[in-house]
RNA sequence: GGCGCAUUCGUCUAGUGGCCUAGGACACCGCCCUCUCACGGCGGCGGCACGGGUUCGAAUCCCGUAUGCGCCUCCA
């Protein structure tokens, strides 16, 4: 039987990165197999039903790079289908009517266990199984009722979930037993927290992979970031290409206890990933990361000042605060003071051609005529020119903005110039 | 409350009885590099939840306790 795994989120809005982290995890082991990837949408429970959310949870994947086999499927387009089973069910007596609705009998002695493939054996004792609802009085199935049914019915072989799931393993494999189908085998992986211990949630951060993508992280640092959180190649290896955990992902190295989303690292993930690109598709994830965003920047200036960022930002979404005041004028974070400013502006005036590297050689020189440390005589300019104290580099800053408009910030000290907003 | 699962530096993790005076990474601190920031380099801080066993030897095996999480819905 070929491996066939599926990702069933239910319909409830933008995909979680919890729910991202069971998809990866089913996609690398469905690749790492040569096997299939399927998406299976369960909304059975009609009333917490989100229009957007499948088309969302589809575009969420296909960002993530998670390729799905077939088409989607839907849950509730099996109804007739587990209506039937349970019809039969009650024929044959493992089921029984209660108040309109159809209740699975389930044993009440002895044990329901398996093997899973990353808890190890688990068992429960069958008294403690509850009588599951099959179809509601209205003829809806239940998720517990459906999902084995639909697994069976779609040939999955592995059935990968997060840990909440556990409990329900047991019931779902009887009813898998009661309907004589065959059964897959279970991998359940640890959840994910948020730092304070707890289920992560909004007060923690980002929580939507929508979120993430809109605070600037790439999706291969996302996805590797992922890969990571309840899964380690060995005791070294973290920066690891979409291919390369395809190639190294197998379950047994998943790990069993819950793990904390750290935004940092997550963040410093990105910066590698993002200083890794090629130049000219740095510039490209640049730009149509501000179009996402609604930034109208000069396409061309973006480009050239792209170079100037790319080793200093962890984010696409740090761009606008670092290097805003390429597009707009800006109000200096602090006093510009002193005699360097106005001295710059002077030794600038005869650089020619304005250039990075006659620039640093001019405003060296005037570091040393005014006996500054570089440092002491180019924060001020910086100031002046970029409107913080932190900045890409100086020289290439100017040089990208001009003689014109670098004079323009070092004459205007603090008032007359009228930024225009460019966003 | 019942049942289940889990428990290695603050965080992600390596570790499957001797290689562990517990390794790596993020974060943090210090130094170096340096026009700021970032990158990079060097160094530092910091952990096997606790208590009993088993064994010549335990982070690794067993039992108990504690804590956390999950499920116990005609939610998924």
């Amino acid at each position: 039987m070929p491996t066939r795994a599926r990702f069933a989120p239910s319909p409830t809005g933008y995909l979680h990165v919890g729910g991202a982290r069971t998809a990866l995890f089913n996609w690398l082991f469905a690749r790492h197999e040569g096997g299939a990837f399927r998406l299976r949408i369960e909304n059975t429970d009609t009333s917490r039903e989100v229009a957007e959310a499948v088309d969302q949870i589809q575009a969420t994947l296909s960002w993530l790079g998670l390729d799905v086999d077939g088409g989607v499927t839907f849950q509730m387009d099996r109804l007739e289908h587990a209506q039937e089973v349970a019809r039969r069910l009650l024929d044959e007596g493992q089921a029984y009517e209660d108040d309109g609705a159809i209740r699975f009998r389930m044993p009440d002695e002895g044990t329901t266990a398996w093997d899973d493939l990353v808890l190890g054996r688990v068992e429960t004792t069958n008294e403690k199984l509850e009588d599951l609802v099959l179809l509601r009085s209205d003829g809806r199935p239940t998720y517990n009722f459906v999902s084995p049914l639909e697994d069976a019915l779609d040939g999955i072989t592995h059935v990968i979930r997060g840990q909440d799931h556990v409990s329900n393993t047991p019931k779902q494999l009887r009813i898998l037993e009661a309907v004589g189908a065959e059964l897959p085998a279970y991998a359940h992986v640890p959840l994910l927290n948020g730092a304070d211990g707890r289920k992560l949630s909004k007060r923690h951060g980002a929580v939507t992979v929508e979120d993430f993508r809109a605070q600037g992280y790439i999706s291969e640092a996302f996805v590797n970031f992922l890969a990571l959180l309840g899964w380690s190649y060995d005791d070294h290896t973290e920066v690891m290409s979409r291919e390369e955990l395809v190639d190294r992902f197998t379950l047994d190295r998943v790990g069993k206890s819950a793990a904390v989303f750290d935004y940092d690292k997550l963040t410093h993930l990105n910066g590698i990933y993002l200083r890794a690109l090629p130049p000219e598709e740095y510039a490209d994830r640049l730009l149509a990361y501000l179009r996402e965003q609604g930034y109208e920047w000069d396409e061309t200036l973006v480009r050239q000042v792209a170079p100037l960022v790319q080793e200093k930002i962890a984010t696409l979404g740090e761009f606008p605060a670092f290097a805003g005041f390429f597009f707009a004028r800006v109000e200096p974070d602090g006093t510009v003071d002193g005699e360097v400013v106005p001295a710059a502006a002077e030794a600038l005036a005869s650089v020619e051609p304005f250039e990075a590297e006659p620039i640093e050689t001019a405003l060296r020189g005037l570091a040393e005529r005014l006996g500054l440390k570089p440092r002491e005589a180019f924060q001020p300019i910086r100031l002046a020119v970029t409107g913080s104290k932190v900045s890409p580099g100086l020289f290439e800053s100017l040089e990208v903005l001009g003689k014109e408009e670098s004079l323009a910030r070092l004459g205007s000290g603090r008032g007359g110039a009228s930024g225009s907003s460019a966003r």
